[in-house]
DNA sequence: ATTCGATGTGTACGGTGTCAACATCAAAGT
DNA sequence: ACTTTGATGTTGACACCGTACACATCGAAT
């Protein structure tokens, strides 16, 4: 029958895809699909628990069995998201010798990030996630901590004033956090300065940051 | 009957609130009352057309003949959001005279409302709001230019750095827009500086963000 | 070979935004 | 004064969502 036919073609894209036992690896395909998911144009708005489930070839209550609810999926999400973030920062750092100029560069690469995945970006943000998740907490730690990082750096060169790290990181955050979501929300209209590219305005705010925190 | 009374006391209500026609201003009933729904403890989240409808009395499909979908009303709300949000700022400003220091209340106003009306406020940047919305944007575009005002007020006294006040506004609006978001997110555990007060918290990022802009 | 625990299925519940057909009522036109 | 009409509110439906529970299935430990 057309139910038998339909089962056995779910159980054979799951065998094919390593899987451990019963159906593969449903966890991690549910994980990927939802990643997927937030790629598209759709973006965080489409990321719903039920056409994850879909994907996966699986029923919309099969996911229960991995996680405790959605906000404990989107954690996951995010977790991934903080760690591509981390590297993307790190990545364009690698390449700037300049203290002050590798600042800049890790502000940059923030935003562009932002830009690039804002459905990704979205789910890092979002409302409902569960502050307590503890890789997720470690992951977005890791991110900050590149900032902080660079920022205690450039003082022990001389090239960023002295003062609270914290305090001057805090304030970075703040500034490339706002702009990334004014970007991907669209919200640029009230400042005339639509159209321009991500990597523009990221590159302006970020030089003014920097010459606010440089030592003088 | 039980419904009978039910209907008079709901007719009643509306007439009391100074009434056009049928039901009293059930429009205004609908923006009052999600205004409401967004003070309240649930926030944005809670904030459902059929609540709201509740609230004013109403059946749930009512709404629809005063604004087209949810996103309508949801423009109604950030627009009084943005007019509320303009008007901290411009009361916090008018108390102060040296520009440098008026352009630092503005961004502590700021950040200090978003901290105060969390729900409203994640409603004014929420994503599905409708960009196009006239009143919405104009109001957007007003609150925007508080910031810009005294950004080139304080070049013409001479306190902040020549060179584009558009840009410093943006960068400006990124920092305060950023910091509103991580406090009113419970984001700061990786600063480190949790319990801190937001009031603490945006007067330590408005000064260290004033200091890069000071003329030098 | 049997049992058992983990995993996926089926079905159900209450909630949401939205729509279309219907009912009502104030005001305009005769 | 009576009718018509257009704006407003109601009813009931639809498709979706997150979640819960009883049931089926199947790999692995006994």
């Amino acid at each position: 029958m057309a139910d038998d036919s339909k089962r056995r073609s779910i159980r054979n894209r799951a065998r094919s895809a390593g899987s451990t036992y019963h159906h593969g690896d449903l966890r991690r395909a549910l994980i990927d699909g939802a990643l997927a998911i937030v790629a598209e144009p759709g973006g965080a708005e489409a990321l719903t628990l039920r056409e994850v489930a879909r994907r996966a070839g699986v029923t919309h209550a099969a996911p229960y069995r991995h996680f405790e609810n959605k906000d404990q999926l989107l954690c996951e999400v995010a977790e991934e998201g903080f760690r591509k973030l981390t590297d993307a920062m790190a990545a364009r750092a690698a390449r700037v010798r300049d203290s002050l100029a590798r600042y800049r560069a890790i502000g940059t690469a923030y935003v562009e990030f932002a830009a690039a995945n804002p459905g990704h970006y979205r789910v890092m943000f979002g409302a409902r996630l569960d502050h307590g998740h503890p890789g997720l907490a470690e992951a977005a730690q890791t991110a900050f901590d590149t900032l902080v990082g660079a920022i205690v750096a450039g003082q022990k060169a001389g090239q960023l004033r002295s003062g609270s790290a914290m305090e001057m990181a805090l304030t970075s955050w703040s500034a490339v956090h706002g702009l990334a979501m004014i970007v991907i929300d669209g919200r640029l209209a009230p400042t005339g300065l639509p159209g321009k590219s991500p990597t523009a305005l990221a590159r302006s705010v970020v030089r003014l940051l920097a010459d606010g925190m440089a030592a003088r």
